[in-house]
DNA sequence: GGGTTTTTGGAACGAGTGTTCCAGAACTCT
DNA sequence: AGAGTTCTGGAACACTCGTTCCAAAAACCC
Protein backbone atom coordinates (compact mmCIF):
# COMPACT_ATOMS: atom_id res chain seq x y z
CA UNK A 1 0.00 0.00 0.00
CA UNK A 2 2.81 2.41 0.90
CA UNK A 3 2.44 6.38 1.89
CA UNK A 4 -1.13 7.42 1.30
CA UNK A 5 -2.03 10.57 -0.44
CA UNK A 6 -1.46 14.07 1.39
CA UNK A 7 -4.29 15.13 -1.13
CA UNK A 8 -7.61 14.45 -2.41
CA UNK A 9 -6.74 13.88 -6.05
CA UNK A 10 -11.01 14.82 -6.63
CA UNK A 11 -10.87 18.78 -5.06
CA UNK A 12 -7.45 18.65 -6.55
CA UNK A 13 -8.53 17.91 -10.19
CA UNK A 14 -11.49 21.13 -9.46
CA UNK A 15 -9.07 23.34 -8.48
CA UNK A 16 -6.92 23.07 -11.19
CA UNK A 17 -10.20 23.37 -13.53
CA UNK A 18 -10.67 26.48 -12.13
CA UNK A 19 -7.58 28.15 -12.66
CA UNK A 20 -7.43 26.78 -16.49
CA UNK A 21 -11.06 27.88 -16.75
CA UNK A 22 -10.17 31.23 -15.48
CA UNK A 23 -6.39 31.69 -17.60
CA UNK A 24 -6.77 29.11 -20.55
CA UNK A 25 -4.66 26.78 -20.92
CA UNK A 26 -1.27 28.78 -22.66
CA UNK A 27 -1.44 31.24 -19.89
CA UNK A 28 -1.64 29.11 -17.05
CA UNK A 29 1.69 28.11 -15.80
CA UNK A 30 2.75 25.34 -13.60
CA UNK A 31 3.25 27.19 -10.68
CA UNK A 32 -0.39 28.19 -10.87
CA UNK A 33 -1.08 24.89 -11.18
CA UNK A 34 0.76 23.70 -7.82
CA UNK A 35 -0.51 26.43 -6.19
CA UNK A 36 -4.10 26.26 -6.69
CA UNK A 37 -4.23 22.60 -6.41
CA UNK A 38 -1.69 22.46 -3.22
CA UNK A 39 0.74 19.81 -4.17
CA UNK A 40 4.52 19.36 -5.41
CA UNK A 41 5.34 18.90 -8.93
CA UNK A 42 6.03 15.58 -8.31
CA UNK A 43 2.57 14.84 -6.82
CA UNK A 44 1.39 16.18 -9.77
CA UNK A 45 3.14 14.59 -12.52
CA UNK A 46 2.61 11.45 -10.87
CA UNK A 47 -0.87 11.56 -10.59
CA UNK A 48 -2.06 13.50 -13.36
CA UNK A 49 0.68 12.73 -15.75
CA UNK A 50 1.69 16.48 -16.84
CA UNK A 51 -0.02 19.58 -18.04
CA UNK A 52 -1.77 18.31 -21.10
CA UNK A 53 -2.99 15.13 -19.63
CA UNK A 54 -4.63 17.56 -16.55
CA UNK A 55 -6.02 19.79 -18.98
CA UNK A 56 -8.08 17.19 -20.64
CA UNK A 57 -8.99 15.82 -17.28
CA UNK A 58 -9.84 19.16 -16.12
CA UNK A 59 -12.02 19.36 -18.83
CA UNK A 60 -13.94 16.76 -18.85
CA UNK A 61 -14.62 17.39 -15.27
CA UNK A 62 -16.30 20.67 -16.27
CA UNK A 63 -17.92 18.84 -19.22
CA UNK A 64 -19.76 16.77 -16.70
CA UNK A 65 -20.27 19.09 -13.77
CA UNK A 66 -22.02 21.46 -16.78
CA UNK A 67 -24.02 18.80 -18.17
CA UNK A 68 -25.50 17.49 -14.78
CA UNK A 69 -25.99 21.25 -14.28
CA UNK A 70 -27.80 21.94 -17.00
CA UNK A 71 -30.14 18.73 -17.15
CA UNK A 72 -31.37 19.76 -13.45
CA UNK A 73 -32.72 22.65 -14.69
CA UNK A 74 -34.11 21.36 -17.94
CA UNK A 75 -35.60 18.56 -15.76
CA UNK A 76 -37.69 20.76 -13.30
CA UNK A 77 -41.16 20.62 -13.71
CA UNK A 78 -43.68 22.77 -15.45
CA UNK A 79 -42.89 24.52 -18.73
CA UNK A 80 -40.06 23.54 -21.03
CA UNK A 81 -40.44 26.96 -22.66
CA UNK A 82 -39.86 28.36 -19.44
CA UNK A 83 -36.87 26.15 -18.04
CA UNK A 84 -34.81 26.46 -21.35
CA UNK A 85 -35.37 30.55 -20.21
CA UNK A 86 -33.98 29.56 -16.67
CA UNK A 87 -31.21 27.95 -18.10
CA UNK A 88 -29.80 30.83 -20.09
CA UNK A 89 -30.58 33.11 -17.01
CA UNK A 90 -28.67 30.71 -14.73
CA UNK A 91 -25.92 31.26 -17.49
CA UNK A 92 -26.30 35.01 -17.63
CA UNK A 93 -26.27 35.07 -13.57
CA UNK A 94 -23.25 33.09 -13.74
CA UNK A 95 -21.46 35.43 -15.80
CA UNK A 96 -22.18 38.42 -13.79
CA UNK A 97 -21.47 36.85 -10.72
CA UNK A 98 -17.49 37.49 -11.18
CA UNK A 99 -16.47 41.17 -11.78
CA UNK A 100 -13.93 39.58 -14.79
CA UNK A 101 -16.32 36.75 -15.92
CA UNK A 102 -14.22 33.80 -17.46
CA UNK A 103 -17.12 32.35 -19.41
CA UNK A 104 -17.70 28.23 -20.30
CA UNK A 105 -14.71 26.46 -20.50
CA UNK A 106 -16.16 24.71 -23.15
CA UNK A 107 -16.51 27.66 -25.16
CA UNK A 108 -13.18 28.87 -24.06
CA UNK A 109 -11.11 25.64 -24.88
CA UNK A 110 -13.11 25.54 -28.30
CA UNK A 111 -11.30 28.88 -29.43
CA UNK A 112 -8.15 28.49 -28.09
CA UNK A 113 -7.40 25.20 -29.12
CA UNK A 114 -9.74 23.69 -31.18
CA UNK A 115 -8.03 24.83 -33.71
CA UNK A 116 -4.78 23.07 -33.38
CA UNK A 117 -5.72 20.18 -31.10
CA UNK A 118 -7.67 17.11 -32.31
CA UNK A 119 -7.91 15.49 -28.57
CA UNK A 120 -9.79 18.91 -27.33
CA UNK A 121 -11.63 19.13 -30.73
CA UNK A 122 -13.22 15.67 -29.99
CA UNK A 123 -14.28 16.36 -26.25
CA UNK A 124 -15.90 19.63 -27.16
CA UNK A 125 -17.48 18.00 -30.11
CA UNK A 126 -18.64 15.53 -27.40
CA UNK A 127 -19.27 18.12 -24.94
CA UNK A 128 -21.68 20.34 -27.04
CA UNK A 129 -23.39 17.45 -28.32
CA UNK A 130 -24.59 16.22 -24.88
CA UNK A 131 -25.75 19.87 -23.97
CA UNK A 132 -27.44 20.33 -27.53
CA UNK A 133 -29.21 16.87 -26.86
CA UNK A 134 -30.68 17.94 -23.38
CA UNK A 135 -31.97 21.41 -24.97
CA UNK A 136 -33.20 18.97 -27.97
CA UNK A 137 -34.84 17.19 -25.60
CA UNK A 138 -36.51 19.98 -23.77
CA UNK A 139 -37.78 21.60 -27.23
CA UNK A 140 -39.60 18.04 -28.32
CA UNK A 141 -41.43 18.09 -24.86
CA UNK A 142 -42.25 21.89 -25.35
CA UNK A 143 -43.29 21.45 -28.97
CA UNK A 144 -45.58 18.51 -27.82
CA UNK A 145 -47.02 20.82 -25.65
CA UNK A 146 -47.74 23.31 -27.94
CA UNK A 147 -45.56 25.73 -26.26
CA UNK A 148 -42.55 25.91 -28.86
CA UNK A 149 -43.30 26.09 -32.31
CA UNK A 150 -43.06 23.39 -34.53
CA UNK A 151 -41.76 25.22 -37.62
CA UNK A 152 -38.37 24.22 -37.46
CA UNK A 153 -36.54 20.91 -36.43
CA UNK A 154 -35.86 20.29 -32.67
CA UNK A 155 -32.03 19.45 -33.25
CA UNK A 156 -31.53 22.51 -35.77
CA UNK A 157 -33.21 24.49 -32.75
CA UNK A 158 -30.98 22.93 -29.90
CA UNK A 159 -27.68 24.22 -32.04
CA UNK A 160 -28.90 27.26 -32.53
CA UNK A 161 -29.63 27.76 -28.71
CA UNK A 162 -26.10 26.13 -28.06
CA UNK A 163 -24.55 28.82 -30.27
CA UNK A 164 -26.22 31.65 -28.96
CA UNK A 165 -25.20 30.58 -25.50
CA UNK A 166 -21.31 30.60 -26.53
CA UNK A 167 -21.98 34.01 -28.32
CA UNK A 168 -23.27 35.14 -24.86
CA UNK A 169 -20.31 34.33 -23.13
CA UNK A 170 -18.19 36.36 -25.83
CA UNK A 171 -20.50 39.40 -25.21
CA UNK A 172 -20.46 39.04 -21.86
CA UNK A 173 -16.79 39.07 -21.66
CA UNK A 174 -16.35 42.15 -23.22
CA UNK A 175 -19.21 44.11 -22.01
CA UNK A 176 -21.22 42.23 -18.64
CA UNK A 177 -23.69 43.90 -18.85
CA UNK A 178 -26.76 42.46 -17.41
CA UNK A 179 -29.38 44.41 -19.37
CA UNK A 180 -27.98 43.90 -22.11
CA UNK A 181 -27.12 40.54 -21.63
CA UNK A 182 -30.99 39.34 -20.77
CA UNK A 183 -32.17 41.05 -23.61
CA UNK A 184 -30.01 39.04 -26.04
CA UNK A 185 -30.90 36.32 -24.60
CA UNK A 186 -34.78 37.45 -25.03
CA UNK A 187 -34.38 37.84 -28.66
CA UNK A 188 -32.69 34.32 -29.29
CA UNK A 189 -35.18 32.65 -27.21
CA UNK A 190 -37.78 34.11 -29.28
CA UNK A 191 -37.42 31.94 -31.97
CA UNK A 192 -38.79 29.34 -30.04
CA UNK A 193 -42.10 30.76 -29.67
CA UNK A 194 -45.29 30.21 -31.54
CA UNK A 195 -46.03 33.55 -32.10
CA UNK A 196 -44.60 36.59 -31.73
CA UNK A 197 -44.38 38.53 -28.36
CA UNK A 198 -46.64 41.04 -27.09
CA UNK A 199 -44.32 42.96 -25.46
CA UNK A 200 -43.25 46.80 -26.23
CA UNK A 201 -39.88 47.56 -27.95
CA UNK A 202 -38.51 49.26 -25.19
CA UNK A 203 -39.02 46.41 -22.60
CA UNK A 204 -35.62 45.85 -22.19
CA UNK A 205 -35.22 49.05 -20.45
CA UNK A 206 -37.42 47.83 -17.53
CA UNK A 207 -35.80 45.09 -16.62
CA UNK A 208 -34.55 45.49 -13.11
CA UNK A 209 -30.79 44.47 -12.38
CA UNK B 1 17.52 60.35 -43.69
CA UNK B 2 19.41 57.27 -43.05
CA UNK B 3 19.47 53.92 -44.13
CA UNK B 4 15.65 52.82 -45.55
CA UNK B 5 13.45 50.39 -44.49
CA UNK B 6 13.51 46.83 -46.25
CA UNK B 7 10.33 45.55 -45.20
CA UNK B 8 6.80 47.40 -45.88
CA UNK B 9 5.73 48.10 -42.30
CA UNK B 10 1.80 48.26 -43.23
CA UNK B 11 2.29 44.36 -45.10
CA UNK B 12 4.56 43.24 -42.03
CA UNK B 13 1.74 44.21 -39.67
CA UNK B 14 -0.39 42.59 -41.75
CA UNK B 15 1.11 39.26 -41.55
CA UNK B 16 1.59 39.70 -38.04
CA UNK B 17 -2.34 39.76 -37.47
CA UNK B 18 -2.70 36.71 -39.76
CA UNK B 19 0.04 34.43 -36.97
CA UNK B 20 -2.25 36.59 -33.67
CA UNK B 21 -5.20 35.55 -35.58
CA UNK B 22 -4.49 31.87 -36.51
CA UNK B 23 -2.72 31.60 -32.88
CA UNK B 24 -3.71 34.00 -30.51
CA UNK B 25 -1.67 35.75 -28.71
CA UNK B 26 0.10 33.18 -25.93
CA UNK B 27 0.90 30.88 -28.51
CA UNK B 28 2.44 33.18 -30.68
CA UNK B 29 6.20 33.49 -30.39
CA UNK B 30 8.77 36.15 -31.43
CA UNK B 31 10.15 33.19 -33.62
CA UNK B 32 6.71 33.10 -35.60
CA UNK B 33 6.56 36.82 -35.67
CA UNK B 34 9.70 37.40 -37.23
CA UNK B 35 9.09 34.54 -39.74
CA UNK B 36 5.78 35.43 -40.81
CA UNK B 37 6.75 39.16 -40.81
CA UNK B 38 10.04 38.58 -43.02
CA UNK B 39 11.96 40.68 -40.55
CA UNK B 40 15.04 40.74 -37.45
CA UNK B 41 13.78 40.81 -34.02
CA UNK B 42 15.89 44.49 -33.61
CA UNK B 43 13.52 45.54 -36.61
CA UNK B 44 10.42 44.51 -34.82
CA UNK B 45 11.16 45.79 -31.36
CA UNK B 46 12.48 49.10 -33.18
CA UNK B 47 9.40 49.70 -35.46
CA UNK B 48 6.82 48.00 -33.20
CA UNK B 49 7.92 48.66 -30.22
CA UNK B 50 7.71 44.36 -28.39
CA UNK B 51 4.97 42.07 -28.68
CA UNK B 52 1.76 43.52 -26.68
CA UNK B 53 1.91 46.68 -28.61
CA UNK B 54 2.22 44.66 -31.99
CA UNK B 55 -0.40 42.35 -30.73
CA UNK B 56 -2.66 45.92 -30.58
CA UNK B 57 -1.64 47.10 -33.66
CA UNK B 58 -2.75 43.63 -35.47
CA UNK B 59 -5.76 43.84 -33.82
CA UNK B 60 -6.58 47.56 -34.54
CA UNK B 61 -5.84 46.53 -38.10
CA UNK B 62 -7.91 43.59 -38.07
CA UNK B 63 -10.75 45.97 -36.77
CA UNK B 64 -10.56 48.02 -39.16
CA UNK B 65 -10.39 45.79 -42.35
CA UNK B 66 -13.29 43.83 -40.74
CA UNK B 67 -15.40 47.04 -40.40
CA UNK B 68 -14.96 47.93 -43.69
CA UNK B 69 -15.71 44.42 -45.46
CA UNK B 70 -19.26 44.52 -43.60
CA UNK B 71 -19.71 48.17 -44.30
CA UNK B 72 -19.26 46.92 -48.31
CA UNK B 73 -21.54 43.94 -48.03
CA UNK B 74 -24.23 46.29 -46.18
CA UNK B 75 -24.04 48.98 -48.00
CA UNK B 76 -24.42 46.91 -51.32
CA UNK B 77 -27.93 48.15 -53.07
CA UNK B 78 -31.17 45.94 -52.26
CA UNK B 79 -33.26 44.68 -49.26
CA UNK B 80 -31.11 45.52 -45.96
CA UNK B 81 -32.54 41.93 -45.08
CA UNK B 82 -30.93 39.89 -47.99
CA UNK B 83 -27.74 42.05 -47.28
CA UNK B 84 -27.72 41.03 -43.87
CA UNK B 85 -28.10 37.77 -45.16
CA UNK B 86 -25.06 37.47 -46.90
CA UNK B 87 -23.02 39.30 -44.61
CA UNK B 88 -23.56 35.72 -42.23
CA UNK B 89 -22.93 33.97 -45.18
CA UNK B 90 -19.70 35.31 -46.05
CA UNK B 91 -18.72 34.51 -42.30
CA UNK B 92 -19.69 30.52 -42.87
CA UNK B 93 -17.83 30.94 -46.12
CA UNK B 94 -14.71 32.16 -44.52
CA UNK B 95 -14.51 29.98 -41.97
CA UNK B 96 -15.53 27.14 -44.35
CA UNK B 97 -12.60 28.30 -46.79
CA UNK B 98 -9.63 27.05 -44.12
CA UNK B 99 -9.82 23.24 -43.28
CA UNK B 100 -9.19 24.27 -39.00
CA UNK B 101 -11.13 27.68 -38.90
CA UNK B 102 -9.73 30.28 -36.36
CA UNK B 103 -12.82 32.22 -36.40
CA UNK B 104 -12.90 36.15 -35.81
CA UNK B 105 -9.94 37.71 -34.35
CA UNK B 106 -11.97 40.12 -32.20
CA UNK B 107 -13.52 36.87 -31.20
CA UNK B 108 -10.94 35.02 -30.01
CA UNK B 109 -8.92 37.89 -28.21
CA UNK B 110 -12.06 38.24 -26.36
CA UNK B 111 -12.29 34.70 -25.02
CA UNK B 112 -8.09 34.77 -24.54
CA UNK B 113 -7.64 37.90 -23.49
CA UNK B 114 -10.98 40.08 -21.68
CA UNK B 115 -10.77 39.00 -18.60
CA UNK B 116 -7.19 39.68 -18.06
CA UNK B 117 -6.49 42.66 -19.74
CA UNK B 118 -7.99 45.99 -20.08
CA UNK B 119 -6.74 47.74 -22.72
CA UNK B 120 -7.69 45.05 -25.40
CA UNK B 121 -11.09 45.01 -23.75
CA UNK B 122 -11.67 48.52 -24.27
CA UNK B 123 -10.41 47.90 -28.11
CA UNK B 124 -12.81 44.88 -28.02
CA UNK B 125 -15.62 46.93 -27.08
CA UNK B 126 -15.37 49.48 -29.76
CA UNK B 127 -14.65 47.09 -32.36
CA UNK B 128 -17.96 45.19 -31.02
CA UNK B 129 -19.65 48.59 -31.00
CA UNK B 130 -18.70 49.39 -34.71
CA UNK B 131 -20.09 46.28 -36.05
CA UNK B 132 -23.35 46.58 -34.10
CA UNK B 133 -23.98 50.51 -35.25
CA UNK B 134 -23.32 48.88 -38.84
CA UNK B 135 -25.80 46.06 -38.30
CA UNK B 136 -28.62 48.40 -36.44
CA UNK B 137 -27.91 51.26 -39.30
CA UNK B 138 -28.62 48.32 -41.94
CA UNK B 139 -32.07 47.23 -39.43
CA UNK B 140 -33.15 50.46 -39.62
CA UNK B 141 -33.47 50.15 -43.28
CA UNK B 142 -35.12 47.54 -43.06
CA UNK B 143 -37.47 48.26 -40.36
CA UNK B 144 -38.27 51.72 -42.77
CA UNK B 145 -38.62 49.56 -45.54
CA UNK B 146 -41.04 46.70 -43.97
CA UNK B 147 -38.73 43.72 -44.11
CA UNK B 148 -37.87 43.56 -41.08
CA UNK B 149 -39.63 43.53 -37.87
CA UNK B 150 -40.89 46.19 -35.99
CA UNK B 151 -41.55 44.61 -32.71
CA UNK B 152 -37.81 44.65 -31.31
CA UNK B 153 -35.41 47.92 -30.81
CA UNK B 154 -32.65 48.02 -33.75
CA UNK B 155 -30.13 48.55 -31.55
CA UNK B 156 -30.81 45.47 -29.27
CA UNK B 157 -31.81 43.27 -32.58
CA UNK B 158 -28.08 44.46 -33.94
CA UNK B 159 -26.76 43.44 -30.73
CA UNK B 160 -28.73 39.97 -30.85
CA UNK B 161 -26.50 39.45 -33.96
CA UNK B 162 -23.40 40.18 -33.57
CA UNK B 163 -23.55 37.76 -30.49
CA UNK B 164 -25.34 34.96 -33.02
CA UNK B 165 -22.32 35.54 -35.01
CA UNK B 166 -19.82 35.05 -32.18
CA UNK B 167 -21.69 31.52 -31.41
CA UNK B 168 -21.07 30.66 -35.45
CA UNK B 169 -17.46 30.62 -34.87
CA UNK B 170 -17.50 28.80 -31.92
CA UNK B 171 -19.72 26.32 -33.67
CA UNK B 172 -17.69 26.72 -36.57
CA UNK B 173 -14.22 26.00 -34.90
CA UNK B 174 -15.26 23.08 -32.82
CA UNK B 175 -17.84 21.71 -36.09
CA UNK B 176 -17.03 23.36 -39.23
CA UNK B 177 -20.13 21.79 -40.88
CA UNK B 178 -21.81 24.28 -43.79
CA UNK B 179 -25.04 22.51 -43.59
CA UNK B 180 -25.26 22.67 -39.75
CA UNK B 181 -24.07 26.58 -39.45
CA UNK B 182 -26.00 27.77 -42.41
CA UNK B 183 -29.12 26.58 -40.50
CA UNK B 184 -28.40 28.22 -37.78
CA UNK B 185 -27.43 31.65 -39.02
CA UNK B 186 -30.46 31.17 -40.94
CA UNK B 187 -32.35 30.27 -37.49
CA UNK B 188 -30.71 33.97 -35.93
CA UNK B 189 -31.71 35.33 -38.64
CA UNK B 190 -35.30 34.44 -38.76
CA UNK B 191 -36.11 36.81 -35.32
CA UNK B 192 -35.43 40.07 -37.69
CA UNK B 193 -38.46 38.66 -39.79
CA UNK B 194 -42.32 40.36 -39.89
CA UNK B 195 -43.66 36.90 -39.97
CA UNK B 196 -43.09 32.82 -39.76
CA UNK B 197 -41.00 31.41 -42.48
CA UNK B 198 -43.13 28.62 -44.76
CA UNK B 199 -40.33 26.83 -45.16
CA UNK B 200 -40.35 23.59 -44.16
CA UNK B 201 -38.64 21.85 -41.09
CA UNK B 202 -36.49 19.89 -43.52
CA UNK B 203 -35.02 22.63 -45.98
CA UNK B 204 -31.66 23.01 -44.51
CA UNK B 205 -30.82 19.67 -45.96
CA UNK B 206 -31.50 21.08 -49.70
CA UNK B 207 -28.84 23.22 -49.31
CA UNK B 208 -25.91 22.83 -51.95
CA UNK B 209 -22.46 22.36 -50.85
C1' DG C 1 9.86 -3.40 14.34
C1' DG C 2 12.01 -4.26 9.94
C1' DG C 3 11.08 -4.26 5.09
C1' DT C 4 8.43 -2.66 1.36
C1' DT C 5 5.89 0.61 -1.13
C1' DT C 6 4.30 5.01 -2.28
C1' DT C 7 4.35 10.00 -1.79
C1' DT C 8 6.72 14.29 -0.99
C1' DG C 9 9.68 18.41 -1.36
C1' DG C 10 13.01 20.56 -3.84
C1' DA C 11 16.84 20.83 -6.70
C1' DA C 12 18.22 20.50 -11.45
C1' DC C 13 17.52 20.24 -16.41
C1' DG C 14 17.35 21.79 -21.20
C1' DA C 15 14.60 24.32 -24.07
C1' DG C 16 12.25 28.35 -25.22
C1' DT C 17 10.51 32.90 -23.88
C1' DG C 18 10.51 38.23 -24.67
C1' DT C 19 13.83 41.71 -24.67
C1' DT C 20 18.21 44.33 -25.12
C1' DC C 21 22.34 45.56 -27.22
C1' DC C 22 25.86 46.64 -30.58
C1' DA C 23 28.95 46.55 -34.46
C1' DG C 24 28.45 46.84 -39.26
C1' DA C 25 25.74 47.79 -43.40
C1' DA C 26 23.09 50.97 -46.23
C1' DC C 27 21.28 54.97 -47.21
C1' DT C 28 20.85 60.65 -47.41
C1' DC C 29 22.64 65.10 -47.14
C1' DT C 30 26.36 68.59 -47.64
C1' DA D 1 33.65 61.79 -50.95
C1' DG D 2 32.86 62.27 -46.18
C1' DA D 3 29.88 62.84 -42.25
C1' DG D 4 25.72 61.77 -40.20
C1' DT D 5 21.72 58.90 -39.58
C1' DT D 6 18.98 54.93 -39.65
C1' DC D 7 18.27 50.10 -40.16
C1' DT D 8 19.90 45.16 -39.99
C1' DG D 9 21.62 40.65 -38.35
C1' DG D 10 22.82 38.07 -34.67
C1' DA D 11 24.67 37.28 -30.31
C1' DA D 12 23.58 37.59 -25.53
C1' DC D 13 20.54 38.50 -21.70
C1' DA D 14 17.74 37.13 -17.72
C1' DC D 15 13.85 34.63 -17.03
C1' DT D 16 10.21 31.20 -17.09
C1' DC D 17 8.53 27.16 -19.01
C1' DG D 18 7.31 21.98 -18.55
C1' DT D 19 9.59 18.02 -17.12
C1' DT D 20 12.69 14.74 -14.65
C1' DC D 21 14.99 12.93 -10.89
C1' DC D 22 16.21 11.42 -6.27
C1' DA D 23 16.83 11.15 -1.39
C1' DA D 24 13.98 11.61 2.65
C1' DA D 25 9.45 10.89 4.77
C1' DA D 26 5.37 8.39 5.89
C1' DA D 27 2.40 5.03 5.64
C1' DC D 28 1.15 -0.36 5.39
C1' DC D 29 2.19 -5.51 5.70
C1' DC D 30 4.13 -9.49 7.97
Amino acid sequence: MGRPREFDADSALRNAMQVFWAKGYEATSLCDLTGAMGLSRSSLYETFGGKQDLFLAALDQYGRDNLDRLAALLAAGGSPRAAIARAFDAVIERLLAEPRPCGCMIGNSAVELAPHDARVRDRLAAALAGIEGLYRDAIRRGQAAGEISTRHDAQALARYLVGSLNGLQVLGKVNPDGGELRQVARLALSVLDTEPETESQDAAGRNPT
